[in-house]
RNA sequence: GGGUCGGUGCCCGAGUGGUUAAUGGGGGCGGACUGUAAAUCCGCUGGCUCUGCCUACGUUGGUUCAAAUCCAACCCGGCCCA
């Protein structure tokens, strides 16, 4: 990337990892930092967009980086324009995929979509949310079935029109499918035209979004140059890597930390998260300098998990998962230690040992748990379960007590 | 529409009538070791309150004592031709 001369608010180049067009710095078509300028001149802030497709329903930290950037732009009072892509949600962002997705209904992104309104702090004070729902006129959420919905086949073909199969098969994604010989559906180019004609109906003047991402924003900015809009500066952050240090952080990949964890789980994930992550961890998930952090690796890793715990519930909290998670490794459950609970009230007593695993929701099949118990993994009260059989008579008998599969995972047993 | 190849467990991929819940690899989980890491080694990796039962190799039906393996129809995909 190129310093340009007129230089950008730390705020905004921290973890940045591309900013396009990086042009003319005089330019406020071609500079960032020049349109920044004259819509500080002008008082007029500017639009920030960033689309999430509510697929799923679960915002991990990999996606909080993205929302942290925005919050960044609100704070320093632009607007944020959160497109929720009920819309192109249904068509499946091909990007990083390599099978066609899943189509999803209309009730499923209607439930999804407000899940993630409500992860991001929609319900609380702009002080422990994630976005500021709260000052006027920083936040705009838009639902781009408004203006894709009523679309019509004309309008289609025309948009359909503004690019070539050599461009989309130039897209990364498309060329290996294309190239392993991997379906690819129509349906599928028509995804980033209409991410990119999002831009076109929210006149964003910055677009957010993941590296993966360049390809759809760039479409933005064509289309704006094709509706003879002004175009968006895209600006792309990091993929987040996972817990295991190599792939990125994604939920079907199992490595991921949920935003709404409880402190102790998160604080547990983090402090593991591999040597070669944690910088960025720290770049990208905290306001602190990752130059800070302690020399040895140990220490490093607990450091941030601290810091990145603590950004999110607050320092007593992460200090507390902290001191729980340093006597739980030890070996025996702690009756102080803050454990998530488990409810009893399902489960049927007598009940056996591998049972009460599944029951409980530590093993996802009472089959597993069978395994898991042979391998040597469960354990009660510090006290390893040997008989996948044993026999647990009554609630009585477990009540308050932790039960701990693996080194890393424990349920406080309720009734 | 025609030709051709193919659809196997989370993924890739063996298997072409009988110890097959199905070789192997990846991934995942667990154990040892360690820094609660990496690397390495070992175990596990369909379901069921399980010494047994049930469901599995695109779908349905058939042949057979016995099929993922043979037959038929259908569905889906790649490539070539139109």
């Amino acid at each position: 990337m190129q310093e340009s001369p007129m230089s950008l608010p730390t705020w905004l180049a921290r973890g940045m990892a591309d900013l396009f067009p990086a042009g003319d710095p005089e330019d406020e078509n071609l500079a960032l930092a020049a349109r920044l300028a004259v819509a500080r001149q002008q008082n007029r802030p500017l639009r920030v967009k960033l689309g999430i497709d509510p697929t799923g329903s679960d915002i991990h930290l990999g996606h909080s980086i993205l929302f942290r950037k925005l919050r960044s732009f609100q704070d320093a009072g632009h607007t944020a324009v959160l497109i929720i892509g009920d819309f192109t949600a249904r068509i499946g962002d091909p990007t990083g995929k390599s099978a066609t997705r899943v189509q999803l209904s209309r009730d499923d992104v209607a439930s999804n979509a407000s899940t993630y309104l409500r992860q991001l702090g929609q319900d609380q004070p702009k002080q422990t949310a994630l976005l500021d729902f709260e000052t006027p006129g920083r936040l705009e959420v838009r639902y781009n079935s408004e203006w894709l919905e009523g679309m019509d086949l004309p309008a289609v073909i025309s948009l359909l029109g503004t690019s070539t199969v050599g461009q989309m098969l130039a897209k990364e994604d498309f060329s290996k499918r294309y190239g392993t010989g991997t379906p690819i559906a129509l349906h599928e180019f028509l995804y980033p035209l209409l991410q990119g004609y999002d831009s076109v109906a929210v006149n964003a003047d910055v677009e957010l979004g993941g590296t993966d991402q360049k390809f759809n924003v760039a479409m933005g900015r064509d289309l704006q140059r094709h509706f003879g809009k002004s175009t968006q500066f895209g600006l792309l952050l990091p993929i987040l890597t996972g817990l295991d240090g190599v792939q990125k952080m994604s939920k079907s990949l199992g490595n991921t930390v949920g935003l709404e964890e409880d402190p102790l789980s998160m604080y547990s994930k983090l402090e593991k998260v591999d040597d070669a992550a944690i910088n960025d961890y720290m770049t990208l998930l905290t306001d602190l300098d990752p130059q800070t952090l302690p020399e040895n690796p140990r220490e490093k890793q607990k450091a941030m998990a601290l810091a990145v715990t603590a950004s999110r519930h607050g320092l007593d909290a992460a200090r507390k998962a902290q001191a729980d998670a340093a006597r739980l490794v030890g070996g025996a459950g702690d009756a102080q230690a803050d454990v998530p609970e488990a409810s009893l009230a399902e489960v049927n007593f007598p009940a056996k040992a591998f049972y009460l695993l599944s029951a409980v929701g530590l093993c996802a099949s009472s089959s597993e748990a069978r395994r898991q118990i042979k391998g040597g993994a469960a354990r009660l009260d510090g006290q390893k379960i040997v008989d996948p059989n044993r026999e647990f008579a009554s609630v009585e008998e477990l009540e308050g007590k932790v039960l701990q599969l693996g080194k890393k995972t424990f349920r406080r047993l309720r009734v």
